[in-house]
DNA sequence: CCGTGGATTTTTATATATAAGAGACAAAAA
DNA sequence: TTTTTGTCTCTTATATATAAAAATCCACGG
């Protein structure tokens, strides 16, 4: 009844550590593994105890061994790693995006209960999540109203957005050079100047440079509420990032020249110049989700699921 | 298994209704009162099943009739028309209010569960709220981090709130002098100034006047996250309103003179002196909460209850 | 004493169960 | 027809049940 997501995970991660280690090396403790896996000692035991049944460690007191390497097949599907809640929260992202619900529908918890393969204790706790995120509207003691994604959605979630980073710089330029986030902020800069350099192949790992570079900024403000916003700014942007894949290698392109610019005007700890370029960045961000909304994201429903209005 | 807390209510709402129409009047249909007390119909059933049953109207078909008055026994305790959910939501605000708990202190659902007299499910889907409020912490598979009404938590809440609602009236400045916000702000000017009038005996009914103000600015800026967060800042206010109410006519005074400058500024739409006066009463308002949070607010705790840690 | 591992107790995540409430349909009344 | 009410079905809120994971306790070997 509570699914074994957190065993499999790190009976997986377990397997990546070992393949590192040589055939009869004395494995780490219990504790040790624990404090590795950030998992309880229950969790490792059983974790062991199973390695030990596959043969891939000897089991047993005084001196654990790797006895084999694990093999591509000893491990678990990574989707049986996502606990029930997690899942429900990735395919409900999936199907807003895919256009599975239409702005203004209303969504029932018991089907989509019933079409995730769920609880509905799971959906109705995992659910409110999205509320949050302003992409539902909680009915008390009926559906839930899903408000869609749509050119409003883009423009409130940008306002504030562009508010909060711009109050953040404001906290990072106080900040001396050598403090940790400067020091981090070289790090991004010299990554931006390496994925410059190989752009032509490597121009799909823009987006994780892109979401360090904002969030840096963000949690230097030490404002809790600004530092969640950011979390679903992140998460909406992961997802509909795949929304609209054309031009991406010259979008990205112009974005990291946009991050060099911003970091640029950081470093002269100008404000109005960092007013600019954060600006013109998100001015760019926002006008290419812009229209991702207003055309294709969204496939025309394969079939008007989970519709009850 | 649910809890009648929806008919309850809704008897006590009915009951209120009643009490204003003279003996042998014809009640309103079925569907009347379902969309007068905003239930469904089957819930208005079971309230006029039980109005019959009291002796308070006359059951069956063709003309229903008040047969007596309400007594204030008929009505229904307050306490029993929260449903549990919003039951657990107050409860935990003011053991929190309370100094139940330390800030840093780790809350188990379980506990809590038991202490609160609900099953973990309603815990579970509750408490989440309050994470989104920025004084809880989920640690997946364990406690909950309770943060703490600390200065910080005051300092972060203003911040963005100065933002959001300096933000906000720059849209309201846009709007036409003939539009509803204005009109609604005529309003609330007018009853500012009779408030004013009355101070000596009025001044605890200031607070809901703050409110309306305050919401009526932010919610013209149509942004649905700055709205959500006025909600916080609201129901947060809402609470810590009881801690310190030495000087309460005192302070009461002073805002809302700070309100009717704000609001003459509001009408002369000079973003500077908006910008001015919003800022000076919200400087007020923090002090006041700073000064709370710094000493009494919280009790000391009378048992350390719900503890893990 | 320390850390290590075994066993036991609690707590969490999630499914299931069920009463209250919402909504749909049909018959009766107007 | 249009409204009102009776009946039935489906959904939501919430309690309970239970497997997995965490936390705690304990004994043992250094």
């Amino acid at each position: 009844m509570k699914g074994n997501t957190v065993f499999k995970r790190s009976y997986n991660q377990c397997l990546r550590q070992l393949a590192g280690h040589p055939i009869g090396a004395a494995l780490p403790s219990e504790s040790e593994f624990s404090q590795l896996l950030d998992v309880s000692r229950t969790t490792v035991r059983a974790v062991l105890a199973s390695l030990a049944k596959a043969g891939i460690a000897s089991g047993g007191v005084g001196g654990r061994v790797l006895q084999r390497h694990p093999l591509a097949t000893d491990y678990f599907p990574d989707m049986q790693t996502l606990s029930a809640g997690a899942a429900v929260e990735r395919r409900f992202m999936e199907w807003i995006l895919q256009g599975d619900f239409r702005a203004g529908q209303l969504l029932n918890a018991a089907e989509l209960a019933r079409q995730f393969g769920t609880s509905t204790t799971t959906i109705r706790e995992h659910l409110a999540q999205f509320q949050h995120f302003g992409l539902l509207e909680r009915r008390p003691n009926s559906a839930w109203l899903y408000k869609g994604v749509t050119p409003d959605f883009a423009a409130e979630i940008y306002d504030v957005r562009e508010m909060f980073e711009l109050r953040a710089t404001r906290n990072f330029i106080e900040l001396a050079n050598d403090s940790p986030p400067w020091r981090e902020l070289d790090v991004i800069e010299a990554e931006h100047r390496a994925l410059l350099a190989n752009i032509d192949t490597e121009y799909q790992s823009f987006p994780q440079l892109d979401e360090r570079l904002h969030r840096l900024i963000h949690e230097t403000s030490g404002n809790r509420f600004i530092i969640d916003f950011y979390d679903i700014v992140s998460t909406f942007f992961h997802y509909t990032y795949r929304w609209n894949r054309s031009d991406e290698k010259q979008r990205n392109t112009i974005a990291l020249l946009e991050h060099l610019d911003y970091i640029e005007a950081l470093r002269s700890r100008d404000q109005r110049a960092i007013d600019a370029r954060c600006r013109k960045h998100l001015r760019t961000a926002r006008a290419t989700l812009a229209r991702s909304i207003a055309f294709g994201p969204f496939r025309v429903p394969s079939s008007p699921v989970g519709v009850s209005s």
